[in-house]
DNA sequence: GTCTATAACACGATAGAC
DNA sequence: GTCTATCGTGTTATAGAC
């Protein structure tokens, strides 16, 4: 926001980052524009491409350079041995840990894919899927080794991944739950998730219990708005 | 696509509705122009404004007349009496059965949120609140009779509606699984959630298995890109 | 209801002085 | 590295003929 009379490099550039994931994940890649990037930074627009070819290296940039990070992190703190409740808990526990730290950065790694020319999206799909592969290969292993009751672990994994990147779609600093408190819940319901089905099966037969299959919603009536037609 | 002469207005009114979504889906909403909608239909741009005043007023109608049907329809769906097992297999049926049925148009209400104006968003929300409540009174009222034991029913619902929602950004029409096998794998992982850490505490202490507690990952290094600074 | 034409403006990107 | 100025294009929205 603030000027700073002739300033430098590198703090320039740590500005643009910071203010680009905030409006990226606010307004979204398409709707922010450079002059509005460059206002929150404090500087004109012509001087960003200082910093970038053009708009769409800059949103590659950003988002490349996050799962990067993301992988890094995660390669550290997964466990090489273990039991697959072991593993899968800590991957919970990261991922949660990860979202709550970074929220903006993760949600616009979500949402901008969309953004994304095709060579550039390719480059980050190939690394996402690596990062849905490390879920999936614990998933795999623990019901291997009967740990887990699972119908369909890639289901499940996609499941997982999902719920856990909700988070960053509420989660707000300050809020009621620590981050420790998060995880412990968050946790929870994975496990309870991947130990899956034995609880359903050992209350009775559930399907049984509801009469009819649930309809497929009708299709809807009416003029987009009055007054037209 | 194509051009129909002298066309008429309901079938104009439905082939933009069409075409919205789908462009509003894959390209996002600021990312889609008039005149690209406006070919998709056949039609020349300016002929748009006879069936919307503006472009937010046309994503208006179509969250909010997309909402309406979806409170509509499970409304219809849901069972008024029974356990909560069935009210919530009831409810993760629908809720399955609807975002295949159709993933466009549920996309757009969690992603293009962003896009709305205040008063119009605040409208979405309020809506959005109520369906939410709808899945957080079965999940109480199941913790309550003791058929659920869940840690925080708050998240259970952020959860499982992320998780549920989440089909809509990979479900493809023709894909391996049918809608009835998507329903069961889910109510299955949805009701295992449920039940909650019955299990977890069965197989013994599991944070007891994890050694130290997941770090946060740290800042990054280096430039935007190559040759900077 | 659709067309053509255009107003009024914002956009990304570039050039050149300092 | 930052500034000012501007080019060329695309945007939403409107006006008026048919």
């Amino acid at each position: 926001m603030a000027r700073i009379a002739g300033s430098s490099g590198p703090r320039t550039e740590e500005a643009i980052r910071r203010a680009g994931l905030s409006l990226i994940a606010t307004h979204g890649y398409a709707a922010m524009s450079l002059r509005q990037l460059a206002a929150e930074v404090g500087i004109q627009q012509g001087s960003l491409y200082n910093y970038f070819r053009n708009k769409q290296e800059f949103l590659f940039d950003l988002i490349r350079g996050h799962m990067l990070d993301l992988h890094a992190a995660l390669d550290a703190a997964l466990l090489a041995e273990g039991s697959a409740e072991a593993r899968l808990t800590r991957f919970t526990e990261f991922h949660v840990a990860y979202h709550v730290a970074r929220p903006q950065e993760v949600f616009i790694c979500y949402s901008e894919l969309r953004s994304l020319e095709p060579d550039n999206l390719a480059a980050v799909v190939a690394m996402r899927r690596d990062y849905e592969r490390k879920l999936g290969d614990i998933l795999d292993h623990g019901r291997a080794t009967g740990e887990f009751r699972l119908a369909d672990t890639r289901m499940a994994t996609l499941a997982i991944l999902a719920m856990l990147s909700g988070i960053c779609t509420w989660y707000k600093p300050g809020g009621r739950l620590s981050t420790d408190g998060l995880q412990q819940i968050f946790t929870g319901m994975v496990l309870a998730l991947a130990h899956g089905e034995t609880q359903a099966l050992a209350h009775g037969e559930m399907q049984g219990e509801v009469a009819e299959p649930v309809a497929v919603p009708v299709r809807r009536r009416g003029p987009l708005r009055a007054g037209v037609g």
